[in-house]
RNA sequence: UGGGGCGUGGUGCAAGGGCAGCACACCAGCCUUUGGAGCUGUGGAUCUUGGUUCGAAUCCAGGCGCCCCAGCCA
């Protein structure tokens, strides 16, 4: 970041910006608190960003902390991978830790909250809890338990730890206010019985899991930070945050809340990605149209893409939606544009291919065309393509009868085939349906390369491959996942508006130069769009994936023809 | 319904009492050996009502709308 460019500002910097200036820290120390339950996706880099930017920025520390509490849904494979997907957007931090790796402090200052009378045993069941927490309007019931002695919450609590009550028998409650007008402060729960299954780090060894309020802000405390950053939903929790901050007299973190991020056109929630893999509506977690980073990543998006567009996103606290804020996919899509315009070679390949015969060509000879790599970038350097008599153009470049605006080839049109001559549609073709299979032009021998030395000038240029030097490929064409902005609408309706065309199969051909590639390689094959080299791939059979299409005007004016 | 939060072009974010601006999208044009990229330009917004003020997107009050909270989820 250079001096020039103005450091990005919002809300949570200045407010981090004032603490340090104000004395209330003097150092800054975030945290990243995923829970170990699921695949990572766009929606979570926001929070990434912001506390790993916020921490470098201030030259503070990120910390890396699973929010382990729950042993009913966390596993170790989602740690693992939600690491390699941090790692994989540049995302650094100074150690990991685990909510799991405080839980006998946390028992101690649960204990210290017993003996000061702010906690206590509660018999009720789980109905009764609920039951005698009252409603929005009404004040809640104070529980029959909430009166016991310190001696015998001490000795209840003790034994819940040491497993003598069956789930769901007992709780730890803070002792606050019933009649609270925020729902938290009614004697919100801390612990809960939990024997099985074992965690996924402790093993059977504790009995009683906290719950996320009676632990996020201890484990805060514990490790010294100073600014927990959290989305809108925490901040409800903000004043139990604090109360017990307060009561246990510790390091007091701030929390401070902001919107999440979404996207139009796909869907977000845990459970309705996890239907989409479950239900075999895409092909897995790191399916390309799925917006999991893992996703994203084999589809061919730049971590520096992801995250430029986050950052240009911006952070604020407007909650117009359940989801936060709705980035229109077309942003993201600009973005990886952007980047990979600059950064891709550029290659040519034919998706549906249509035979044309140069009938003036001689039948034998191969030329060597000169193609430039990358246009943005003269380092790139250039390559030589195989040209001869038989090509493959794209269906979609020759039309029989042209429509208004079409140039590019059609009977009597003459259009450069990019690097090598310009060639004029003579005759085609038909198979018994009528349908072209085969076009026979003619090329102009003196404008090799693609100029005339008449100055004539052609009002198209196409990507072709020799058929003799082309190599088959497999393209896997991606479109959005749903049909609909918000898919989330109605019951099942996800499911009701997912697009029948969101992945198209095509096997194709590419210039020979990209016979050899490997997973992950990125190119724009001309005109078309960027692509990259699925991890399916092999040397026989090479695989491509769309990642972004070029801009089409082409297709939006024959669209607004229609 | 009680509490809390939020309302700026289609979308996202600025303007922190002084000319409402940027990006994406959209539209028009220029340029072009990618109908790509690039460049230029047009259109379009302060939820509403009232108040304070020379002056309000900004401060105040009311109204309206949307979002969050009644898990032993996070």
């Amino acid at each position: 970041m250079n001096s020039e460019e103005t450091k990005p500002t919002d809300f949570i910097r200045e407010a981090v910006a004032e603490d340090l200036k104000n004395g209330r820290f003097n150092y800054v120390r975030t945290r990243l608190p995923p829970e170990p339950n699921g695949y990572l996706h766009i929606g979570h880099v926001k929070a990434f960003m912001i506390d790993y930017l916020i921490a470098k920025e201030n030259n503070g520390e990120l910390i890396l902390r699973f929010d382990d509490t729950n042993p009913t849904k966390e596993e170790t494979e989602f740690v693992d991978a939600i690491i390699e997907d941090a790692r994989w957007l540049g995302i650094e931090w100074k150690e990991v830790t685990f909510a799991s790796d405080y839980f006998a402090l946390l028992y101690d200052w649960a204990v210290q909250l017993v003996k000061k009378g702010l906690a206590y045993v509660d018999d009720q069941s789980p109905e009764e809890v609920s039951v005698n927490r009252g409603t929005f309007t009404e004040p809640g019931k104070e529980s029959p338990y909430r009166n016991r002695s310190v001696e015998e919450n001490l000795d209840l609590l003790e034994r819940m730890k040491n497993g003598e009550f069956p789930d769901g028998s007992r709780v730890l409650r803070a002792k606050i206010d019933m009649s609270h007008p925020n729902i938290n402060m009614r004697d919100p729960v801390m612990y809960r019985i939990i024997h099985e299954p074992a965690h996924h780090r402790t093993g059977n060894k504790w009995k009683i899991y906290p719950l996320y309020d009676w632990s996020h802000g201890q484990n805060d405390a514990m490790e010294g930070i100073t600014h927990s950053l959290c989305s809108l939903e925490y901040l409800n929790h903000r004043p139990l945050y604090e109360w017990f901050l307060e009561q246990l007299d510790v390091f007091r973190s701030r929390q401070i809340e902001f919107a999440r991020l979404n996207l139009n056109y796909t869907v977000m929630s845990k459970r309705k990605l996890r239907r989409l893999v479950e239900e075999n509506y895409v092909n897995g977690w790191d399916d390309p149209r799925m917006p999991t980073l893992r996703g994203m990543r084999r589809r061919g998006y730049t971590a520096e893409a992801i995250v430029d567009f986050v950052q240009r996103m911006g952070i604020s606290t407007v909650a117009t939606s359940n989801a936060g804020v709705i980035a229109d996919i077309a942003f993201l899509e600009s973005r990886v544009r952007d980047d990979l315009n600059k950064h891709s070679l550029r290659r040519m390949a034919v998706l549906k291919p249509l035979k044309v015969v140069i009938d003036n060509y001689p039948d034998d000879l191969v030329e060597e065309m000169d193609a430039v790599n990358n246009p943005e970038d003269p380092n790139a350097g250039t390559r030589k393509i195989p040209f001869s008599k038989v090509l493959y153009i794209e269906q979609d470049d020759f039309r029989e009868t042209p429509p208004p605006k079409y140039y590019r080839l059609y009977p009597g049109n003459e259009v450069r085939l990019r690097y090598a001559y310009f060639i004029k549609c003579a005759h085609v073709v038909k198979n018994e349906n009528g349908e072209v299979v085969e076009v026979h032009v003619t090329y102009d021998p003196t404008t090799r390369g693609g100029d005339s030395p008449d100055g004539r000038k052609v009002k198209s240029t196409i990507h072709w491959v020799s058929a003799r030097h082309a190599k088959e490929a497999e393209i896997r064409m991606y479109d959005r996942l749903f049909t609909k902005e918000d898919p989330e609408e109605g019951e099942d309706g996800f499911l009701a508006c997912l697009n029948p065309n969101s992945l198209s199969v095509h096997t194709g051909y590419v210039e020979p130069r990209l016979a050899q590639t490997k997973p992950g390689d990125r190119f724009q094959f001309e005109r078309q769009g960027y692509f990259c080299t699925d991890p399916d791939s092999t040397d026989d059979n090479p695989v491509f994936n769309l990642t972004v299409s070029l801009k089409d005007t082409w297709a939006k004016i024959e669209k607004k023809s229609k």
